[in-house]
DNA sequence: ATATATAGGACTGATTTTATCCTATTTATC
DNA sequence: GATAAATAGGATAAAATCAGTCCTATATAT
């Protein structure tokens, strides 16, 4: 299972393409977790990380709920999954070289290196615009 | 943490990095433990699940070990990562559409089928031959 | 005032990760 | 044949992470 996104992560990204979809109009998390197949209380926790990130705003209060800030072309996946699991890598030694006391003369650290940064790239490109425009909507 | 491979993965691929340096030479469990920094029982278990993918074959008795079954261009990262591991995917729904009912529709899907592909491959550019050139051995 | 919303922290159960330990089996050597 | 050194494999367990709940505080439209 590892190398796997988790489902927080999964349903970060629900959240993100149901707020896109609004284009802009605000949602509440009560909406966000029942149209996303979400658990509520997950939900709320998921969208407040969400919202420290800056991907999307919340307003509090009644008739509150929480928009997207940014258009389509400027959130990509890269960015919802590090925004509730934090910065990613294939192998710890990447993000924490002295985790691993054998990283200095390590062959395959660098091949890990290069590998996250390829992923992050990859994940960078897909935009929440692509994602829709390639299933056609 | 997550996306990352495991302690176990990293400890099978040291194990190969090992073996590969002996050039078919045989080595037993107590020495790979000893010498890669892995948890003498850990190793045990993790040589066996080699075993059973070819990767690696072993002896038993006095003089037993474990000897590498391939060169090194022949095994890469992803053969030892999914040797110890199983299949490896990005999202779940990767591996089991039917384990999200959201998948006919879902427009990340494709996304997920597409990324997990591309670090399959990448990890299978990296053999240990490979490594091991670039690293200057 | 009240009802409806988010903010945030504490807590919990389930699962996975990271091992350890024990018994059985194999085999070289004395 | 006995013995010592090795792998095979299953049972068990502690620790960490994941997935989710719950509760109190705060904000705000009506
Ligand atoms: S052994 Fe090498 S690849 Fe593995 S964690 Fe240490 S530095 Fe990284
Ligand atoms: S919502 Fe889409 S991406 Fe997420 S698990 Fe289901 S099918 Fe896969």
């Amino acid at each position: 299972m590892s190398v796997q996104i988790t489902r927080e992560a999964d349903y970060a990204i629900r959240c993100i393409l149901h707020l896109v979809g609004l284009d802009g109009g605000m949602s509440t998390v009560r909406n966000i977790a029942d149209r996303e197949s979400i658990p509520r209380s997950f939900a709320a926790k998921i969208v407040q990380k969400l919202t420290k990130a800056g991907l999307v705003e919340s307003v509090r209060g009644v008739k509150g709920g929480f928009r997207i800030t940014r258009s389509p072309e400027e959130i990509s996946l890269l960015d919802v999954i590090e925004a509730v699991e934090g910065p990613i890598s294939m192998n710890i030694c990447v993000l924490d070289k002295k985790s691993c006391d054998r990283q200095p003369q390590c062959p395959v650290h660098p091949c890990w290196v290069e590998i996250t940064e390829s992923i992050r790239e990859r994940l960078g490109s897909y935009t929440f615009e692509r994602i829709l425009r390639e299933s056609g909507r």
